[in-house]
RNA sequence: GGUCUGGUAGUUCAGUUUGGUUAGAAUACAUGCCUGUCACGCAUGGGGUCGCGGGUUCGAGUCCCGUCCAGACCGCCA
């Protein structure tokens, strides 16, 4: 036998059991006289302690283990003369009788601790020895037990999960496919789904009533700290459902992950719409754990001779409690902050209110006191506070002033990852007008129902039309979306028109989901949940990439593999397919 | 496609602003000493293509141009 117990488990009450340990050498301290070994596996750590006088040729044996070395150690649970309170078996340690080395190792490259030395290229090449890591560990034990819990919660609603295809077909809508060749197919090409949508419609009309799938996605686009081009969806869809409905089975399961893996109990979920979101945030996914919401101030500021505020379609302003006594050097590094070509502001209006009352501000010149307790009116500041404020074009300020209260935000440590604050938003619009093919594409995606009573919209203002969709946002992120979808064909049929495409195009492209309408499909509706984000979210980190157990890196290369690759001329022309 | 930041010992970094002696620190590693360590301690030692290529200069880790790699962001992500 290998091993009787694992590294995390002794404690007290198993002095003077014999027991055999298998694990990696955390650590080497060589006293001289007497050797300790930390030994680590995956459930902790225990002591090995080696002693010249009474087992000499074990401890010569033991002080020669490196670091990472795979050994197995049988002998004695004694209790430990000094202790460690740091660590879970610390009032105990083993007295090893009997060492065997059962693998040697390399000096790791880095150290792997929980603080360790090693930068993120040098982790990712040598993935398998970040992933002995602790914090590593513990942020797939966190994905492990979120998707357990997961499972627990639909399979309690009667949901089943089936699986979908990875080799399916390519749309030029939306994202950038992954292409796979058929080799028996000349000259065609599979995707890869970016996500199983119109596989779970299918299931609605088969008859699978409640369905979902922990699933892996595709997209061909760029990357982010938050985004790869694999990654995990928990997909969902129901039939016989209203968006009420929906909210309110996936609220449960938010609910349920919050309580079960953070111990937090969240019984509101608000709602917003989308309108109300952009007006009062600037986002369509708001971060509600802080209010710092945006007044509109185009009535107090124009007409002022202030060409900046007149010439602007949009002033909006958010108030910074408690922030009056910030210095001129802070309030020029937010303006450098929202100068930057990210965010591309012309520059940032403030005025503090004073604690006696007064106010001082960067529009003195434009401005009468009078003016500016007007506008801490408005904004309902109190002395002490400061207010922020820029103007220009509605959908370009809104974005800008999002950015400003995300960053005053994190400067005053209101972005706490332990706290929780879900959110629906709900009322997307259908439609949005894209610039470049100077046609609308559709927010969600080309199945999402139309609100009824907007649908004679269609016509007459494309871009006013509300969709039966809605995203659930948690602390400003958007952890899951989703829609009522168009059960009816000639609905589906005209929202391919109004995207653009032909009555040939969507036929070829959709054709099979428009033909199983026309076989009694059921009203159905259903929402996606992007996991890897879910679980960064509860492990209160920005980046999903340690919640991923071998993620690509920045440019999407996977550096431990070395891939993608080139393939050889054979398997090429197995493919037919030629390089230029 | 674009913006920004970084690349110096196994590793993490300082040094680059203002070019000039033998490029440093910490940690890791090796050797020796040490019987209660747990960030063990002490002593000694080895370890460098300053990402790569070109240029300026008497002289380049340092300045200039190009390029590669990594990270963050914008565009993109129905």
């Amino acid at each position: 036998m290998l091993r009787t117990h694992h590294c995390g488990e002794l404690r007290l009450n198993h002095l003077g059991l014999t027991v055999t340990l298998s694990g990696w050498v955390q650590k080497n301290r060589d006293l001289g006289g007497m050797t300790f070994i930390d030994l680590r596996d995956r459930y902790g750590i225990t002591q090995l302690a080696f002693n010249m006088e009474t087992y000499s040729d074990v401890c010569l044996q033991a002080r020669k283990l490196g670091r990472e070395f795979v050994i197995q150690a049988t002998g004695k649970v004694i209790e430990r003369s000094s202790k460690n309170n740091n660590i879970a078996t610390g009032e105990v340690e083993i007295e090893v009788t009997e060492l065997k080395i059962l693998n040697g190792a390399k000096t790791p490259p880095f150290t792997i601790e929980d603080e360790t030395d090693g930068g993120d290229d040098l982790r990712m090449q040598y993935r398998y020895l970040d992933i002995r890591r602790t914090p590593i560990r513990d942020n797939l034990v966190l994905r492990h037990r979120l998707s357990t819990e997961t499972r627990k919660y639909l399979d309690a609603q009667e949901f089943i999960e089936v699986e979908t295809p990875y080799l399916i077909k390519s749309t030029p809508e939306g994202a950038r496919d992954f292409v796979v060749p058929s080799r028996m197919n000349e000259g065609q090409f599979y995707a890869l789904p970016q996500s199983p949508q119109t596989f779970k419609q299918l299931l609605m009309v088969g008859g699978i009533d409640k369905y979902y799938q922990i699933v892996k996605c595709f997209r061909d686009e760029d990357l982010r700290a938050d985004r790869q081009p694999e990654f995990t969806q928990i997909d969902c869809e129901m039939s016989f459902v209203e968006q009420e409905d929906i909210l309110n089975t996936f609220e449960g399961l938010t609910r349920h992950l919050l309580k079960e893996i953070k111990g937090v109990q969240i019984d509101k979920f608000p709602r917003m719409t989308y309108d109300d979101a952009m007006r009062l945030y600037g986002s369509d996914k708001p971060d509600i754990r802080f209010e710092m919401l945006f007044h509109e101030m185009n009535d107090l500021t124009q007409q002022n001779n202030f060409i900046v505020f007149d010439s602007a379609e949009l002033v909006v302003g958010i108030c910074a409690t408690g922030c009056a006594q910030w210095t001129r050097k802070q309030l020029d590094a937010l303006t450098d902050f929202v100068k930057r070509p990210q965010i591309g502001a012309r520059g940032l209006i403030y005025c503090k209110c004073n604690d006696d009352g007064t106010f001082k501000s960067s529009v003195d010149k434009f401005f009468s006191q009078e003016d500016l307790a007007k506008w801490a009116q408005k904004m309902n500041a109190k002395a002490g506070d400061l207010l922020l404020i820029m103007a220009g074009e509605t959908d370009k300020v809104r974005k800008q002033m999002n950015e400003l209260r995300l960053e005053v935000a994190e400067q005053l440590g209101l972005r706490n990852p332990n706290i929780f604050a879900p959110l629906w938003v709900v009322d997307f619009p259908l439609l949005e007008w894209d610039e470049e093919s100077e046609r609308f594409h559709a927010m969600h995606h080309p199945f999402t129902s139309p609100k009824p009573d907007d649908i004679a919209k269609l016509d007459t203002d494309p871009g006013a039309v509300r969709a039966n969709a809605y995203d659930l946002v948690l602390n400003g992120s958007e952890i899951g979306g989703g829609s009522i979808r168009i059960h009816d064909k000639e609905l589906q049929r005209l929202m391919f028109n109004h995207l653009g495409f032909t009555e040939e195009e969507a036929q070829e492209q959709f054709g099979f989901l428009m033909n199983a309408f026309e076989y009694g499909a059921p009203p159905h509706g259903g929402i996606a949940f992007g996991f890897d984000r879910l679980c960064s979210l509860f492990g209160g980190q920005e980046s999903i990439r340690d919640f991923i157990a071998f993620p690509k890196n920045n440019s999407g290369r996977d550096v431990m593999i070395d891939a993608p690759s080139s393939i050889d001329n054979s398997q090429l022309d197995e493919l037919n397919i030629k390089l230029k």
